[in-house]
DNA sequence: TGTACATCAGTGAACGCGCGTTCACTGATGTAC
DNA sequence: TGTACATCAGTGAACGCGCGTTCACTGATGTAC
C-alpha cells in the first residue's frame, strides 16, 4: 500500500494548504507587498506565530503560490497545443478552453497576472521561469507540427513565446469579464480568437 | 505674454512633482498597495501632513503617476506607428524606440507593467482607458495604411490592441536588460523583431 | 501492549516601531483699497 | 507705494492601532524498547 502520511504531517499540510488559499483570497484586493503576515494568519483562525512553522516570510509564501498556480496549468498548455483537428478548430477549442480554466482558477490567474510584474523580486523570479518552461513545452509541441519543417530552434521559441504571452493577456481579459454580461466574454472571446487566427496566418506563411 | 504663475502656486507645483518623483523612485522595489504615505513624504523632505495638500492617498498619487507615465508615451507610440518605409525598416524602427523610450524612462514603464495588473483598483482602471485610448490611436493609423482596405473596424481595433499589448511586452522585457550585458539586450532586440514581423506577415495575408 | 522520552505544530504574552489621520498653528504670498 | 486682511502650503505634536518578531510554553503525536 502507498505510503500514509503521519498524523502530524497531515495536519500541517492542511494548515499549510489553508494558509496558500487564505493569502490567495486575500489577494484578490491587494498585491503580495501589502499582505501582511498577521492579516493571513487571522483569516486562517491560527495565531500569528503559526506562520512561521510553514514560511519563512509572505514572500516564500508567494513563491509557493507560483507553483500552485502554474502548476495547475501546465497540464491545461499541454492540452491545448497538442489538441487536433485543423487550425481554426485548434484555436476555438485552445480560447474555450482559456476561458474555463479563468473560471475555475480565478485567484490563480489574477495572482499570477499581478504578480508576474509585481513588487517581490523571488516571485517575479519564479514565475518568470516558469513561464520560460511553459515556452519550451509550448516548443516542443510546435516542432512536432508538419508545419514546422524548416524552422529554426529560435523561431520556434520565438513564436512559443508570443503564445504563452497571448495566452496570459486573454486569461486576463476574460478575469475581467467574470462578472460582467455575457456579451462581453463574447467580445473577449472574438478578440483573442481573431488575434490567434492572424497568429497562425502569420505562422504558416513565415519564410515562404 | 503668456500667465506666470504665481510664487505660491508654482511652488505647489514643485513640491507635488518632487512627491511624483519620490514615489516613482521607491515604486521601483515595491507596488502601490504597499506604498506609505510617510515613506514618500520622507522622501521628499517634507512633514507627513503636506502630503494631504497634493492628494487624498496614495492611490490618488497613483492615478496622477499614470497620467504622467502614459502621457510620455502617446508621443511615442504616434512615431512608431506612423513611420514611413517598407513593413522591416517600420519594424526595427519601433523596437528601437521602444528600446529608447525604456531607457529614458525605466521607472515610468515599470510602474505601467506593474500597476496595470496590480493591486489598486482606480489606478488599474486609469491604464485600461489610457491603453484603449492608444488602441484607438494605432487604429486610426492603421486606417491610414492603403494593406487596411478591406479590413473592418473590428479586425483594425483587434490589430490595434495586439500591437499595443506586443509593446508593452517587449517593454518589459527591455527593462530587464538595462543592468544586463548588451548581448541580452540584442537578443530581445531580435526577439521582439521577429514576434513583429510574424505579426505583420500575418497582417498582409489577412482574409486573402 | 505498555511505558518513558523526544519531537514539534501551534500558543499567547510581550516588545518596540512606524503607520495614517486629526488638529490648531505659522508665516509667506496674494489681494483690496 | 503702503497698509490691513485673507489665503493656504507646510508644520509638529498627538492619537490609537496593527504590524513583525522573540520567547518560553503546551500537549498531541511519534518512537524506542
Amino acid at each position: 500500500m502507498s505510503h500514509t502520511l503521519g498524523i502530524r504531517q497531515a495536519q500541517k499540510q492542511k494548515t499549510r494548504q489553508a494558509f496558500l488559499d487564505a493569502a490567495l483570497a486575500l489577494l484578490e484586493e491587494q498585491s503580495l507587498s501589502s499582505l501582511g503576515l498577521r492579516e493571513v494568519t487571522r483569516a486562517v483562525g491560527v495565531a500569528p506565530t503559526a506562520f512561521y512553522r510553514h514560511f519563512r516570510s509572505t514572500a516564500d509564501l508567494g513563491v509557493a503560490l507560483v507553483d500552485e498556480a502554474l502548476g495547475s496549468l501546465h497540464p491545461m498548455v499541454r492540452t491545448t497545443v497538442s489538441t487536433t483537428g485543423d487550425s481554426e478548430e485548434r484555436i476555438t477549442r485552445a480560447v474555450e478552453l482559456i476561458a474555463r480554466h479563468v473560471e475555475a482558477y480565478p485567484a490563480h490567474v489574477r495572482f499570477i497576472a499581478r504578480e508576474r510584474h509585481g513588487g517581490v523580486q523571488p516571485v517575479r523570479e519564479a514565475i518568470r521561469s516558469q513561464l520560460v518552461r511553459f515556452a519550451e513545452e509550448v516548443k516542443a509541441e510546435l516542432a512536432k507540427d508538419p508545419e514546422a519543417a524548416g524552422w529554426s530552434d529560435d523561431d520556434l521559441l520565438m513564436l512559443a513565446h508570443l503564445y504563452v504571452d497571448q495566452m496570459l493577456i486573454t486569461a486576463s481579459l476574460f478575469l475581467e469579464t467574470l462578472e460582467a454580461p455575457r456579451e462581453e466574454r463574447e467580445r473577449v472571446t472574438q478578440l483573442a480568437t481573431r488575434q490567434l487566427r492572424l497568429i497562425s496566418i502569420g505562422r504558416s506563411h513565415w519564410r515562404d
